[in-house]
DNA sequence: AAAATCTAGTTTCATATGGAACCAAGTACG
DNA sequence: CGTACTTGGTTCCATATGAAACTAGATTTT
């Protein structure tokens, strides 16, 4: 590691000093997976997350709940919480800001009246689409560095370590 | 929960099949890839940074910066920032955190006023290799449903991913 | 069926965080 | 040199967040 100033032309962007300095550290012997994961996934989101909320005033919890509400037809807040592993209180707030936006409706739970049942209102869901996009692209962006095969491999390997019989992924 | 309509591939599980409803939405086909990372990395460092947080009073920008810093003997808080993509603000706060537990130290940077050069303290030494224990231990849990070959196709493949050619990785 | 218990969701509070303003030191250029 | 501009780091501010208190509806117990 270089203990000297950095030094480069004015304007230009610190990409190269940076990724030297990432990839020095990425290469490290421990807890390799662990950090690389973390740093893949801030990096995965971190452009996106902005976008979004620059673009259509939507934060990564609301986000979140979207993404869910858009792949099951009706959820309860709770369920939402459950699936996404985010605390209770921003599943509150996401949805509320949500259905203020007109991207969500309730409807009144006929089977206990302590919950509501969310759904995408037809503008969230033109909404989604519209921000999925952006996900899909960049995540293939993210794999264009592997093969096909590679691809597969990883999608095996990501589908073990997140669907496992133990409780390892428990809640926390 | 039972029989909810939901949007799925054919052939898997719904989300009241599902151990967990989680397992319902990691097995989607959209951004299954960015989905499951960002979940791995939650997972992996939620636990750990509320023990860490209660235990020892240390954030998760203060272990970013306890991590980096027993890496590399000198670094700039900016090298910091670079090599852990965290804001400048968070690391400058991390720092002087540290500073002040006793953790790290500070000695004036000869080659430039502006910075100092950041190093482990003994006792921010020996706190280090304390907490990192728990983080080496379950990332081993985390691999454990991996064989020895799969892990190490693993590594291939993040190494792929976070060490490459193109801009993708550029910091945003 | 009244009392105690539990659960879904909301609100409150204290803290964490990112972005921009800011300051001091370094560099470029006349 | 002197003025303009860049850069490392800190501080300020507005927002995001998690944990716990709280409310109202549901369930259990006797």
């Amino acid at each position: 590691m270089s203990d000297r100033p950095v030094r480069r032309k004015p304007g230009q962007p610190t990409a190269s000093q940076a990724n030297s300095l990432v990839g020095a550290v990425l290469t490290l012997d421990v807890i390799r997976f662990g950090y690389r994961i973390g740093y893949l996934a801030q990096l995965f989101t971190g452009p996106l997350y902005r976008e979004l909320s620059e673009r259509h005033d939507i934060g990564r919890q609301e986000w979140v709940v979207l993404f869910c509400s858009a792949y099951f037809e009706k959820l309860t807040a709770q369920e939402i919480g459950q699936m996404s592993g985010r605390a209770k209180a921003n599943v509150s707030r996401a949805v509320n800001k949500l259905v203020r936006m007109g991207l969500l409706k309730r409807e009144p739970n006929l089977a206990d009246a302590r919950s509501t049942q969310i759904s995408l209102t037809r503008k969230g869901r033109a909404v989604f689409d519209q921000t999925l996009k952006p996900f899909v692209e960049r995540e293939a962006e993210m794999l264009s560095v592997l093969t096909v095969d590679e691809v597969s491999q990883l999608d095996i390997l990501l589908a073990k370590l997140t669907n496992r019989a133990d409780r390892w992924d428990a809640p926390y």
